[in-house]
DNA sequence: CCATATAGTTGAGATTGTCAATGATAATTT
DNA sequence: AAATTATCATTGACAATCTCAACTATATGG
């Protein structure tokens, strides 16, 4: 504990992680890619979902608001395919957001059967700041790594994200 | 197609993964670390899980008796650190692997609150299969990795994944 | 025109995530 | 030693998420 009493409280401190004894770190799991990949995000999450939470957003959404403030104006199956969530809850997604005045439904011209997506002036004032939030949230996941391991990384990783 | 009519059906072969038009990609979410963890994760698992299938395991239960079969015979809370999973979901993960009789639950002599886990001969048998299994569908997975890239790859994620 | 496919939506059912409470035991304090 | 506090496995409740099957409206190909 500091000495000082004063309490900023970033919520990212708030995020228990347990050790884990060497023990363990034996077996065959270590070694493979997806394990590893599944405990980082989990980690990661964790720490973003505390970040975002004052502004009312997970990852989940926050992930639906970032496409949508890319500027792309992403039809909802795009959405879907892109961040691999079925159809039906991009639907419950978009309409929370929606109705939060932070992105809207419009009709596509040129299919009619599709809608497109587009953040408000308001969405995307949210995004900054939640951008913000989790970027501040991804640095202490990633305290572990250098800023050019961040790169590879980041170059490895979407060779697998994508194709 | 191949001219062959036999059907061997490699189980991931029917994994869909929808492609992603460029559009979406200009966006800041590919740069984040943690989004392409979790859509790294999702192909991943989706491929896994296909690949698991037919030996009645998913990789929940995968990497329950993965742990297990390390031979350090975790606590049921060690396995729940691990793999950052609630204890409440270990006890059910365990519950069914015990009745399979691929593992089981033993006293620990030195804390009697805490049950000692172990693979039992068939689980250990099974857990051969699985990890073939699994390393078949990390293959598909990093089809876009070389070997020095997955070795890379490996070590910065056990860096975040563990201190 | 007809058949087939696709986008968004709704709803159901299964799986997973989160959390609080409990009984047994351990560790710590008084 | 007794009392308090903490920890482990377990149960149960509830929310969030996943998965799938319909359905309507529209598009596309023959």
């Amino acid at each position: 504990m500091a000495e000082s009493t004063q309490h900023v409280g970033n919520p990212w401190e708030g995020v228990a992680i347990a050790a884990v004894p060497d023990r363990l770190l034996a077996g065959d799991l270590v070694d493979e890619i997806e394990f590893l990949a599944a405990r980082a995000r989990s980690l990661g999450s964790a720490h973003a979902n505390a970040m975002l939470a004052p502004l009312d957003l997970k990852v989940r959404s926050y992930s639906v608001l970032a496409v949508v403030c890319g500027g792309s104006e992403p039809s909802q199956r795009e959405l879907a395919d892109f961040l691999r969530l079925d159809p039906s809850q991009i639907v419950s997604l978009v309409d929370t957001l929606e109705q939060r005045g932070l992105v809207s439904r419009a009709a596509d011209s040129r299919d009619r059967r599709s809608k497109v997506i587009r953040a408000t002036a308001a969405g995307m004032e949210l995004y900054q700041r939640a951008a913000a939030a989790v970027r501040t949230a991804e640095n202490t996941s990633l305290a572990a790594l250098d800023g050019p391991e961040r790169d590879q990384l980041r170059v490895l990783l979407r060779k697998i994200a994508f194709g």
